[in-house]
DNA sequence: TGATATCTTGTAATTAAATTACAGGTTGTG
DNA sequence: CACAACCTGTAATTTAATTACAAGATATCA
């Protein structure tokens, strides 16, 4: 794990001195890691055995070799990490932390997803006789999203957000078609049913979910996430996020598969709905 | 450049011993940052000062400041840009931009986001009698899921994606009521219309929008995200999930704004979906 | 509430690490 | 072959980091 993140998550495990080495280091992280133990105790305000015990307690070997740890966090790419939204943090605080915490948690996506199962739900989807976009509560504006991209490709797509008319969709479906099932946890069970249903209909079902969860099991194919799931407010937030990166990159590799005669559809797409728009011009004047 | 990389390039300017030095480093380059100046100059079979030498040569204070270089070289992060997507570009690649270019967008939208405004607008949904959002095309997808959030703090939502019923509902509102008009371009005809009922009724209008949009114009209040948009695919992209994530923001304002007793409300609502769900234990069996 | 134990924290001493100064040796050039 | 420029290593010095210890704070239990 990431040393910047290990202090966020460690953070109650440390004293009141502690927590202050803690908070300079994430407030300077890179002027961190060209200050000498000195300079750094200063900073926080700490003795420099302080910030040798706060070194420790994040299992590394001294000061030296947390710096060479930061060093690392740093180098790889950006220093977001989880950081929990508290009680008394103001909009100044709980802004970044979102953002900071939603781009780690695309981090944390972007390593762990499953490339060669993206391609293979790349081709099923390209194959599709038609697709359908399942998902129930927060998952679907997800489905309700993928939606909107792929109807651009002139593809029949459907999206239900009610389970009847899933059912109904599901019971309806044959070989060749696809169904998408969204769920971060994979445990509902009415959307596991849809899956099982257009399963025994022949269709293919790709689920965005949790690797191991029953709706996984249901599935044909699954692309999975694994992105931590965000407790603190009791709703979804980065996990949704990720699942729309998810969708935006199947509907990347649909239109790359399509080649580039393709892509042109997609401009006349997007140009028609220019009638519905104030062009730029009519506003400038 | 990575100071591996510069090891290499300037192998020839080195001296005898210096090779020798870079010839270690480079076959153990990992056991090089957890190794004291005594220890590689022993491997090498040098004394320490050229070990410090070569250090300085390579444009570094000196070898502590040498190894955080290495470090960061080793971690090999990628730095998040908004890189383009390719004709030619396979599974791995597309993955890859598209994750680095949405992080890249959030960290854009982080930089450039006003957060007084943030704070007036959950001011203002925390006072609402009622609250609206409103989107059409890819934007009425983020309405759908601000209305899953705020739905939960067991407030009047509605949430529109059919403009007649958008009109509706907006020449209904009164004094007191807050509509969310969301557009990326902020220049679709009927949602400017939308916002511009909604006031002459007396809501409170809050724009998710470009700033010096047509629609920025009818606001009361604008939430401006200017994320670079993603013309490549001729879809919305980053500019949605940059949206989501802003409401994700307003939703924890709102939250924190009405205190902790609020917040075990939201652990209710979250804990009453269990009866649709398989439980974890459910499914070890 | 008061006494005791545990945990924090800082000061001072110690040790370890890195750097500098300098001198001996090497290589190349006229 | 001699001189100069340059490597390279030894030893001294400086700087940084760590340890040992004691004082103070905080918690615990009678």
């Amino acid at each position: 794990m990431n040393v910047l993140e290990k202090i966020v998550n460690s953070v109650n495990n440390f004293s009141k001195s502690e927590r202050k080495v803690a908070d300079v280091i994430l407030a300077n992280p890179q002027t961190t890691i060209h200050s000498s133990i000195a300079a750094l105790a200063k900073m926080a305000d700490v003795s420099e055995p302080t910030v040798n015990r706060f070194c420790r307690r994040l299992d590394t070997k001294g000061f030296p070799d947390f710096k060479l740890h930061l060093a690392q966090s740093l180098a790889n790419g950006t220093p977001y990490v989880n950081r929990h939204v508290e009680e008394e943090d103001g909009p100044e605080a709980y802004t970044a932390k979102i953002f900071e915490s939603t781009m780690a948690a695309l981090d944390t996506a972007r390593q762990r997803v499953d490339i060669p199962m993206i391609n293979r739900a790349v081709d099923v989807l390209t194959q599709a006789k038609k697709i359908s976009f399942f998902g129930l509560g927060a998952s679907a504006s997800v489905a309700h999203d993928a939606q909107n991209k792929f109807f651009r490709f002139n593809v029949p797509v459907v999206c239900f957000d009610d389970i009847v008319m899933q059912r109904m969709s599901a019971i309806n479906s044959t070989e060749g078609d696809v169904v998408v099932c969204i769920s971060h946890t994979g445990r509902t069970k009415n959307l596991c049913d849809i899956a099982a249903i257009a399963r025994e209909n022949d269709a293919t079902v790709i689920g965005i979910t949790s690797y191991d969860s029953p709706l996984a099991k249901e599935c044909t194919l699954v692309l999975s996430l694994d992105v931590p799931e965000d407790t603190d407010m009791y709703m979804p937030m980065a996990s949704r996020v990720a699942q729309l990166v998810l969708i935006d990159i199947l509907a990347t590799g649909f239109t790359l598969r399509r080649g580039s005669k393709f892509r042109e559809n997609l401009k006349k797409v997007k140009d028609s709905l220019r009638g519905s728009r104030f062009e730029k011009k009519d506003f400038a004047n």
